[in-house]
DNA sequence: CCATTAATTGGCA
DNA sequence: TGCCAATTAATGG
């Protein structure tokens, strides 16, 4: 039954809450690099993340691409159209890892929206911490060097993780390849791997094989 | 063990 | 930094 937990965006919902949202969807899941829609197709859905990493992402004519924003367990995408009937979704979505969604038609959750309040607060303070980490990172990319938009976004894993933290060092297992954080920082995998090296020297990250990366938030600060 | 995919490195624009 | 090429390393059957 109950595959929504009240953790992440859904964080201090009622519980009655919860399984409203899970009897109006369905679960499916995906295997990992599999396209979830595309930018410009009519908004049908909404999907909660109950297990894997998504990329909401843009892409150009040449293939290059940028990701929008990485959404996690305990969260949905996408985050616009519950006002407007026509909505198209505003970029593409992808796996990135093996994925299980509880997907929501549109119509439902705009009712849910009305018919709990608590909800419809929620989502709008939600969308107003979206709006500034869009912001922060925005101006990042016109102010700030790569290898800090790189330690911002090492940071905001391991955080979010906040599973294994040990003496100051976060794990972050099994999700983003380099690729995937040039994508995200707007650079090219090369960097990023040049980047990554200056900080294992640094002491700042640590890896173990090719899936656990230990970060460690404070020596990245400096 | 092999095939595939990810990460690293050097050279050059 | 980006792009290309070559190489090495890890991962998953």
């Amino acid at each position: 039954m109950s595959v929504l937990r009240a953790e992440g965006w859904l964080k201090d919902q009622h519980e009655s809450v919860l399984r409203q949202i899970e009897s109006r969807g369905r679960l499916r899941s995906y295997q990992a690099k599999t396209l979830v829609f595309l930018k410009g197709k009519s908004l049908t859905h909404y999907f909660f993340v109950v297990k894997g990493l998504v990329a909401v992402y843009r892409q150009n004519s040449e293939g290059k691409r940028w990701i929008a924003s990485l959404i996690g367990e305990g969260t949905f995408f996408p985050h616009i159209g519950f006002d407007r009937p026509s909505a198209v979704y505003p970029a593409n979505a992808e796996t990135l890892t093996e994925c299980t969604f509880l997907i929501v038609h549109r119509k439902d959750m705009v009712c849910l929206m009305r018919e709990y309040p608590s909800l419809q607060e929620h989502l709008t303070q939600f969308l107003s911490e979206k709006n500034q980490e869009l912001m922060t990172r925005c101006s990042d990319s016109l102010l700030e060097s790569a290898a800090h938009r790189l330690a911002q976004l090492l940071k905001q894993l391991a955080l979010q993780s906040e599973a294994q933290a040990e003496d100051g060092w976060y794990l972050i297992s099994d999700t983003l390849t380099e690729e995937n954080m040039a994508d995200y920082i707007g650079v090219t995998q090369e960097t990023v791997s040049r980047i990554m090296s200056r900080f294992y020297q640094g002491n700042k990250v640590k890896r173990v094989g090719r899936k656990k990366i230990y970060v460690n938030p404070e020596q990245l600060d400096r």
